[in-house]
DNA sequence: TCATTTATGTTATAGCATAACGTCACCACA
DNA sequence: TGTGGTGACGTTATGCTATAACATAAATGA
C-alpha cells in the first residue's frame, strides 16, 4: 500500500489537494468529506471541492460513484483507463475495486449498435461483500 | 402506448398512487416530482413518497436510477425481471430503455467468483442519445 | 385479547449539489 | 502596450435529495 501517489504536475492547487485527499483515503469520500479534510488547507466552500472534482473526473484521475454520491481516486495510478470501468463496492469495509472488462463493453456496444443508441458514458457499480468481508 | 397499467391488488394507497404516477410518466421522476404530482391526492411529505418507493423497488415494480436520483416504473409490466437489469438513458428526450443481458450477468458472475466477492445488487446505467435523438 | 408487525402522518434536520456574483492571473495577438 | 478571452478562484445564497425521530392507527396472528 505504501506507494507514492505522485500527482500530475499541471494540477491546480485545489485539484491537487482534492486528489491527494482521495489518494490517501481507504475508501470513497463525499465532496463534503473532502471539504472537511481540507479545511486546514484553506478550503471553505463545497464549490471549491466540486469544481476540482469536475476536472479530476474529466481527466480520469478520479471517478464518481453514483450509487454512493462519492468519489474515489482512479486505481490505475499512471495510465488511466479508457472505456467502460466497473466498480465493486464492499458494503462491509467500504473498499472499492476498480476493473475494466472488454467483453462487457463489447456486449454493450452490440446492444447500442442494434438500437441506434449513442453511448456517452456508462455507470457500472456492483454492491456486495468483498472476499475478506464475506468471511470465506 | 395505450396500455392498462394495472396495479397489483395488494398495494397500499400510497404505493398505488406512486406507482401510478410512475406508470403515467414519459420518463424518470424524482421523489419530489412524484410528491408534486400527488399533492392533489393528499400526499404532503417526502417520506410518504420515499416509503412507497422503497416497497415498490423492493418488489421490482419500480427501479431507482442512481445516476439521476430518480425512479421509473418497471418496463416489464407483469413478470418483473430478476437479475441484472441495465438502463439506457437518453440525454435528449429523457426516455429510459430497460433491458437484461445474460452474457453481461454471467461475465460479472465470473469476475465475482474469481474474486470471492458476493454480489448483492448491480447498477448499470448507460447515458447517451437514443436512436431518435441522435438524428440518424 | 393482546402482542407484533406494518403502514401512516408530521416536523425537523441532514446531506448533496449548483446558481450567481465578483476577482484575479494568464496568454494570444492587435 | 494593452486588450479581450479564458479559466481558476472565492463567497454567499439557495435548491434538491434523503432520513431521523416521534406519534398514531390499522392489520396480523397466536
Ligand atoms: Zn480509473
Ligand atoms: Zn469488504
Ligand atoms: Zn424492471
Ligand atoms: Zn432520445
Amino acid at each position: 500500500m505504501a506507494h507514492s501517489h505522485d500527482l500530475p504536475a499541471d494540477l491546480t492547487r485545489n485539484q491537487g489537494l482534492v486528489l491527494s485527499a482521495l489518494n490517501h483515503s481507504e475508501g470513497p469520500l463525499s465532496a463534503y468529506d473532502i471539504l472537511d479534510k481540507l479545511r486546514g488547507d484553506g478550503l471553505r466552500a463545497p464549490l471549491q471541492v466540486y469544481r476540482a472534482l469536475d476536472k479530476l473526473v474529466e481527466r480520469g484521475l478520479a471517478h464518481r460513484l453514483e450509487s454512493l454520491n462519492a468519489f474515489v481516486a482512479c486505481a490505475d495510478e499512471h495510465c488511466h483507463r479508457k472505456g467502460l470501468i466497473a466498480f465493486a463496492i464492499c458494503e462491509g469495509c467500504g473498499k472499492v475495486d476498480e476493473f475494466a472488462d472488454g467483453v462487457i463493453e463489447e456486449r454493450l456496444g452490440d446492444w447500442a449498435g442494434a438500437k441506434g443508441f449513442r453511448v456517452e458514458r456508462t455507470t457500472m457499480e456492483i454492491r456486495g461483500k468483498c472476499g475478506a468481508c464475506v468471511g470465506v
